[in-house]
DNA sequence: CTACACTGTGCACTATAGTACACGGTCAAG
DNA sequence: CTTGACCGTGTACTATAGTGCACAGTGTAG
């Protein structure tokens, strides 16, 4: 496919998308039929979704790259994959302690909105 | 204590202690002492360190001061409050899902290479 | 009083992520 | 072959978050 489906399907702007080929982050086939169009197929749809995942979690797009690259063959040894994607899992394991005590934090504060406001203003 | 204490105390640069000051998240005490020099306490390095939290979950900065504002009488009505924070809370809950997926995708990942990367690749 | 650390203001600069636009080439329907 | 939709490149711009610097006033130890 073409970058305007690509753009359709993954709801990312045509220049987002050149951005993030800039990047490093999302190559087209190799042969750009000739003519100098871009092509993408499935896996580059996948791709995007999953930046934007890591993207609402707080990654950065370098981040991102290296994460990416680790696995895919970027001549990182076994170890050194290892070693990263231990890295961002003790990051992920960090955020949902931080986010579930925001929960919890958030939920006191709507219970005691609901009561009034009445008592001691929940504290993170 | 002056700013430069704060700037020790919650690790913040002075500069971006002022910017957040012009953007409303953290007004230090009224007086400025007849010389100038802002003056904050204990709730101000409270404050700093929510403003953190909820930044490394995502948040801005202009939406964690409409958060903060919500709650601290800034005019709006009960029932505006409980919108605000349902909403935050909603958006909390969504990234806590993420997150356990991205964690189970990343330690599927983890197991993947410890086997020696045999098999099919983890997908998202 | 002097020296030096601390503070204030304003401006300019960086990095990140994304967007907009102008200009020219390509493709396909009619 | 013309027209309009599509694509490529390059440049410049926006928004967000933070940093750095110059210059001037303030406070205090010696």
């Amino acid at each position: 496919m073409n970058i305007g489906e690509l753009e359709r399907i993954s709801g990312l702007k045509r220049s987002t998308i050149r951005v993030y080929e800039k990047l490093g982050l999302l190559t087209p086939d190799d042969d750009r039929r000739g003519n100098g169009y871009r092509t993408y197929g499935h896996a580059h749809v996948d791709r995007l979704a999953s930046i934007k995942l890591a993207q609402t979690l707080g990654f950065r797009l370098k981040d991102i790259r290296a994460l990416m690259q680790a696995w895919e063959n970027g001549g990182m040894t076994q170890a050194e994959k290892l070693v990263a994607m231990q890295a961002r899992l003790s990051e992920v394991r960090e955020k949902q302690a931080s986010l579930a005590r925001l929960e919890t934090w958030l939920a006191e504060i709507i219970l005691w909105i609901e009561r009034g406001e009445t008592g001691t203003k929940p504290k993170p």
